[in-house]
DNA sequence: AGTTTCTTTTGACATCCGTCAAAAACCAAA
DNA sequence: TTTGGTTTTTGACGGATGTCAAAAGAAACT
């Protein structure tokens, strides 16, 4: 649910207009490594844009961190279900390196979209495309064995492997880090 | 994909103008045990409402059918990705009861939605709750226990498993039928 | 009732994977 | 380079679940 703008609203499809219209409203910050952007129980009342750097969301279950999304260089990224509800976010979201964000307030970006309307539809295609893939993610969490999602994450996101801790990704993965590592012994 | 609009559209919670409008335009039919609604490959041109019947859609991975969803009375029905792209289908949609079933065409329900806005917003809520359902889904995948799968859907739905064969319950809870039997029994 | 067919259960066994614990490798800072 | 912390690997073990095969039970048909 959370991360719907990212992975599809990519910076440099928009229209120059549009781009002029995001920048003006928008404010650069810098985080260090691990940092907190988002905590469990806060309202998230911003969008945020991932300039430089990278991030995961995780909540936790059964006591242990399940990362279940990362963000990279140009995602959109928020805890989405708060920011739209105003609701206090059920997830984290962390740091995985020292990072250059930029963000707009709730406010801010509803005004943009009804401003330009080509941000919208992007809007509902993330929404789409972030479920489609919600639904690949399902039938390999029933259907694969760990080194075929592995090995499937190994083709279709080289970028996570390179960039988050093997246990991050474990848990993405829905293994353990144990059994991770041996399947990457294997290959 | 395949149900949005099932699970959501309770038709009894529609204003009687919206009611009649749409009985003016839908069609009956009666389908036998086992019959097929949609075949894998098939273009799905209709909507339909399932008013007495129940029936299931799957698909085959690995030489095995899985049940990803079922229908009951007063769902509406489609193989959802086909019917809103007008692509082949992926999945099998079939009856598990003798059924009664109204249909309606992508055509008629698009001028439908047209006339009868309270509609169109039915259809944006379904396709909200129907994600929700996918994602709570995916995490009862990946960190839940077989056992404590079957607890879950006995709880919530109940009617599933009185009026689904063993084995289709078993393939949509991801598990074996042997796994399903052992874990009923114990219980 | 008797026969056939479909569905569910039971048994035996192998395998995948999680857990716990310890060792090894890696990294960063002093 | 040494030290301390973090991350990754390795080993041993047990449990959950899949698979294959057969038996038992239900339902449908004659």
């Amino acid at each position: 649910m959370q991360q719907l703008l990212a992975h599809l609203a990519n910076f440099h499809h928009l229209s120059a207009t549009a781009r002029e219209a995001i920048q003006a409203c928008v404010t650069e910050t810098v985080h260090a490594k691990n940092d907190m952007l988002i905590t469990q129980g806060q309202v998230c009342r911003y969008l945020y844009f991932l300039e430089k750097g990278c991030l995961r969301g995780y909540y936790h279950l059964d006591g242990k961190e399940i990362t279940h999304w990362f963000g990279f260089e140009q995602d959109f990224v928020t805890s989405f279900h708060s920011f739209t509800t105003g609701q206090p976010s059920v997830e984290n979201i962390q740091l995985m390196e020292g990072s250059v964000l930029w963000s707009i307030s709730r406010e801010a970006l509803l005004k943009l979209l009804d401003e330009h309307h080509e941000l919208e539809r992007l809007v509902r295609i993330a929404y789409e495309k972030y479920y489609l893939r919600l639904e690949e993610r399902y039938v390999n969490a029933q259907f694969k064995t760990a080194a075929e999602r592995y090995e499937q994450l190994l083709e279709q996101s080289p970028h996570i492997l390179e960039r988050a801790p093997l246990g991050y990704v474990a848990s993405y993965l829905g293994i353990s880090q144990e059994t991770l590592s041996r399947v990457r012994g294997r290959i």
